[in-house]
DNA sequence: AATAATGTAACATGTAAAGTTACATGAAAC
DNA sequence: GTTTCATGTAACTTTACATGTTACATTATT
């Protein structure tokens, strides 16, 4: 099944507002990350309504991080994603009359859950300023090399 | 994301054929799933090719149950389905050359592993005899009422 | 006013499961 | 041995949804 890279997408373009000041536009977010700027428009959209980021519009507009990056985590993240469906799997039918079905989802959803409830956990025990830290590790390590963050 | 039911409807079909000894033809179980043949001779290919199902063809032919069910885990019947996606999220590229991706994929690939095996290894706490026996509670618990294990 | 940005609706595309049609193959019944 | 009943499978259609794109309204700066 396709998977939805909405989470690998918003958490990528945080990272890199994290890196200096902003604000950035749409459309320069868009370009590092490959993609258009409408899409980005769309992940953020949801971090804005939360006031995890704020957007301007008109000259110098663009997007700003408004929030304490060791506050929010990839949970909160995902959230304001809109809580996208986390398993590829699920059940044929919910509430179903069928006994056979009742059974079969019972033993699966148990499973389903637990998976669920454990990826919720590892995400909400990491915040945006630990992916940040993580990410400046990562440029150091690369500083000798004459790299930038940048795509080249 | 649309979610896969094969796993849900195979064992759906697998726990029908627990009941009584069979065979069973795809028509009839396609009805007894409210779906097309072909969808169950396509989720009982691989545990045909496994050994966990056998298929006869012609007159008097369908599948019969050819395993110890309690031998047999869902996690056995997933793997026999071709082990599809589990997770609906993943990441937006795979080896980027973009430090901060790597960052982001570095920190959600850990929490998508850690999810992915306990689900794997929820699966492979249950039997299918597990599963079974707890269909039959449920029957047993209705019989009073009058009901079958059939759709009404 | 002109320009540069977001906001958003509408539509197109890609992908994978699910559903369907068609037909070849094989086994049993007659 | 031919008819009937079953699986096996390829090819196609449908459906759902993330993603990509176009178009345009809205708003703020110059």
């Amino acid at each position: 099944m396709k998977r939805d890279s909405r989470l690998s997408g918003v958490l990528h373009v945080l990272l890199h507002m994290a890196q200096k000041p902003g604000p950035f536009t749409s459309e320069t977010l868009a370009k590092a990350m490959d993609t258009n700027p409408v899409v980005i428009r769309r992940i953020m959209a949801g971090l804005r309504d939360l006031g995890y980021v704020r957007s301007e519009k008109g000259h110098g507009g663009g997007w700003t991080l408004a929030c304490d990056l060791s506050k929010v985590t990839l949970r909160d993240v995902y959230i304001a994603l809109g809580s996208p469906t986390l398993l590829a799997m699920g059940n044929r039918t919910e509430a179903p009359d069928c006994l056979v079905e009742q059974a079969v989802n019972a033993v699966l959803d148990q499973a389903f859950h637990d998976a669920e409830a454990l990826l919720l956990a590892r995400l909400g025990e990491v915040t945006l300023a630990m992916l940040s830290d993580d990410l400046r590790k990562r440029l150091g390590s690369r500083k000798h090399q004459g790299m930038s963050a940048h795509h080249g």
